[in-house]
DNA sequence: CGATTCGTTGACATGCTTCAAACTTCGTGG
DNA sequence: CCACGAAGTTTGAAGCATGTCAACGAATCG
């Protein structure tokens, strides 16, 4: 399984590893908030602005090969982090060796927060294909950036978290899986993309784990959409025909 | 139902109603967390303190009796809540009309933090008990006593909720209520409490709604783990006798 | 003391998991 | 470039945990 390479993975400390691509040493034109495609809603870009670009927040921008950590469970907790483009899994390692998926994270997307309080990382991170993060210090964080921005971003995590736990405890797998194929589509919709294709990143397994289902029942789930004739599912690409029927059965959604 | 008086309810807003319960006007010594039961621990406290008491972070507590809200869905946010007495259930009604139960918050807890980015509301929250709640305005929160206190809250919460979502996606009926618990054991712990008595100051209906269970399934489920003799349940007090089997049944809890 | 809400228990139905097998895709090395 | 093995995905069959329905008992409230 690749599960087994990710176990014993400390693989991949944030600052020393180059991640196997090819990758120049960014310098300070690359860490610039100009030279990155993610627009409005970045919390980094959002901070920097908020202080007239007097102090550059982003620190460090780095490549991850797929399948490279971020970060492992234990490690300590630098910074926090955002997707700049790519994707990334937080995940948990269970008692039994399973993987409790946690979350996904797209483009813009702010990773990392768990660890703010307790000096190490409680969940592991993993990049799903090569996926570039920006890393912000939680020492500059602490000291001067906090503000709405930031008290926004940590709302929009627990509305999300929530919208999960109503998943999670109340809907059936295809109310779930519905759910979760909606909400990918509005993260995409929210950063300037085509909302109605989904390119799944990751695998059905992980799906499984993270709507706490079994795999065979997300490809039976995804078969009844497709011959429901709402949407059309090839390999891991998800093209949406009827979103608003989507939505029906995902049922209650939180939006605020 | 209860549960209908509890939908048409914007019956109850902070800053006007007593409560029906005879409290008078919270005098200045009142209000002071030097009169208050929850030592160590508690948001309201430690921010007091960083800010050399020069601050009065409280500025208003209250009692709300067993059924009133302290607020509902929709309304505008103005506040994060600290238990100070009693216990508080959050929720959000589906469309279908039930309620999905979030979190239940005791004493030391902090809750109403899911409006801090959005100005109103998205859950709602009623006492389950005559309950004395603290009231930290947010305009205050925003301008001075952020620091490490408030983020260590905020991972304590997202701590939870991982804990949340890895059971209800992982975990069995028995799992589920075991870490219910055990949860619940280890917060009266904190407090400083008798940790092997518990009394459930919720109906059966709002832990299957958390849990996302049929109330028969709790029902079953709290028989059998009385029938094994690893704890007694009497009505609404649980008498936990052997925690290390509650432990074992509940399986991976996050601590960190 | 009724009325109502809450909790428990039993019987049955069902949606999901598990087990098993085949097919597809991808990566690697010959 | 093809061959092979590993990983990922799909589909079918069967078992089981949990939901649903129904009835009863217990506690609470006015």
């Amino acid at each position: 399984m690749a599960m087994q390479l990710q176990k014993t993975a400390v693989d991949n400390n944030f600052i020393p590893v180059t991640s196997g691509v090819g990758y120049a040493q960014p310098s300070l034109e690359v860490l610039s908030c100009h030279t990155c495609t993610i627009k409005g809603g970045c919390l980094a870009e959002q901070l920097t602005i908020a202080h007239n670009h007097s102090y550059q927040v982003v620190k460090n921008r780095k490549v991850f090969a797929k399948g490279k950590h971020i970060f492992c469970g234990g490690d300590d907790a630098k910074a926090i982090y955002v997707v700049s483009s790519g994707s990334v899994k937080s995940y948990m390692l269970m008692e039994n060796g399973e993987e409790q998926v946690l979350n996904f994270y797209m483009p813009g997307d702010v990773f990392g927060l768990d660890a703010m309080g307790s000096n190490c990382h409680i969940s592991s991170t993993v990049a799903l294909e090569t996926t570039t993060v920006c890393k912000l210090p939680l020492s500059d964080l602490q000291d001067r950036v906090l503000g709405q921005g930031f008290l926004n971003m940590i709302s929009e995590n627990m509305l999300r978290d929530h919208n999960l736990k109503l998943m999670l405890a109340s809907k059936d797998a295809d109310g779930r899986l519905a759910s979760f194929l909606v909400d990918m589509s509005k993260r995409i919709e929210k950063h300037g993309r085509c909302a109605d294709v989904i390119k799944l990143t990751m695998t059905r397994q992980d799906i499984a784990n993270h709507l706490g289902l079994a795999i065979e029942t997300v490809s039976r789930a995804l078969r009844r959409f497709q011959d429901s004739g709402m949407l059309d599912v090839t390999r891991r690409k998800v093209k949406i025909y009827d979103f608003n029927c989507l939505l029906a059965v995902a049922g209650t959604q939180v939006t605020c």
